[in-house]
DNA sequence: ATAATAAACGACTAAAAGGTCTTTTATTAT
DNA sequence: ATAATAAAAGACCTTTTAGTCGTTTATTAT
């Protein structure tokens, strides 16, 4: 479903989250290892959305990664889409450029509802919802 | 959701199949035309679809791409499966190897209804009824 | 101050996906 | 027979995704 870098990425700030409500700032070593991701790669991933915006991080003695949390949750839309793009939410399952109810491919009506579903469960769900029921 | 050569395989064979019920037996430059792929790489994975015995071709004039319209139909799950494997319809959406009801990901119960409705969709539609309600 | 720590940066490599093209083989109409 | 036609085979190229690594910069404890 979603890309490699999508998964880690989903792993790694979840797991930063369920951290964080314990008090601790974990850095890329720990969270590779606990996300069995490559530890220079998780590192490149979670860098590039700390420079995003999406969390933020301390570099130094008992640094690491963390999210402000007076923010607003972090909907899994918004971290997907910014790593793949939103195609997956949007998009045909043909692939056609314009299919839509007014022109639709075969597949349209019965891809568009499962389609909308996992719209409606990107947008509903969290990393700060997901790290609740995280027992890693 | 699908990878390209999928889409391109959705679209070719359904377009097939609707040419095949009005008595004609397309050929690769049309396929491509109609569907809007690149000629040479349609060829490369009908080709190999052929091959696989998805379907059948002639060659030589008045030759092309044709289902044996007595054998069963055949449901978007095999094809999308020979493709680019089930991982979609059985994989986690964390990408967890070991991920279940008893040993569930953060987002397990909510994305898996979402997959087995993707999986329900592939295995009840098929080429064929596709081809039905294509106005290709 | 400085040594230790840990993220940031950027270049690089490997593998997979996507796409192109030439040559060969099979079929059919003349 | 043979010329035209169209798929089959397979080598090759390009782009994207995935992954690695050395060096630099910022922070903190001593």
């Amino acid at each position: 479903m979603f890309n490699k870098e999508t998964e880690y990425a989903l792993r790694g700030l979840v797991y930063i989250q369920s951290q964080n409500t314990q008090g601790k700032r974990p850095g890329i070593a720990e969270i590779a290892e606990k996300i069995g991701a490559p530890p220079f790669y998780a590192a490149k991933i979670l860098q590039r959305l700390v420079k995003q915006g999406f969390l933020n991080s301390l570099k130094g003695k008992g640094g690491g990664f963390y999210f402000d949390q007076s923010k607003a949750a972090l909907p899994l839309k918004d971290l997907i889409t910014a790593i793949q793009g939103s195609n997956l939410f949007y998009g045909c399952g043909f692939g056609l450029k314009h299919c839509d109810e007014n022109h639709p491919c075969p597949l349209h009506n019965k891809y568009a509802s499962i389609r909308d579903g996992l719209l409606k469960l990107v947008t509903e769900e969290t990393i700060q919802s997901l790290a609740l029921n995280s027992t890693v």
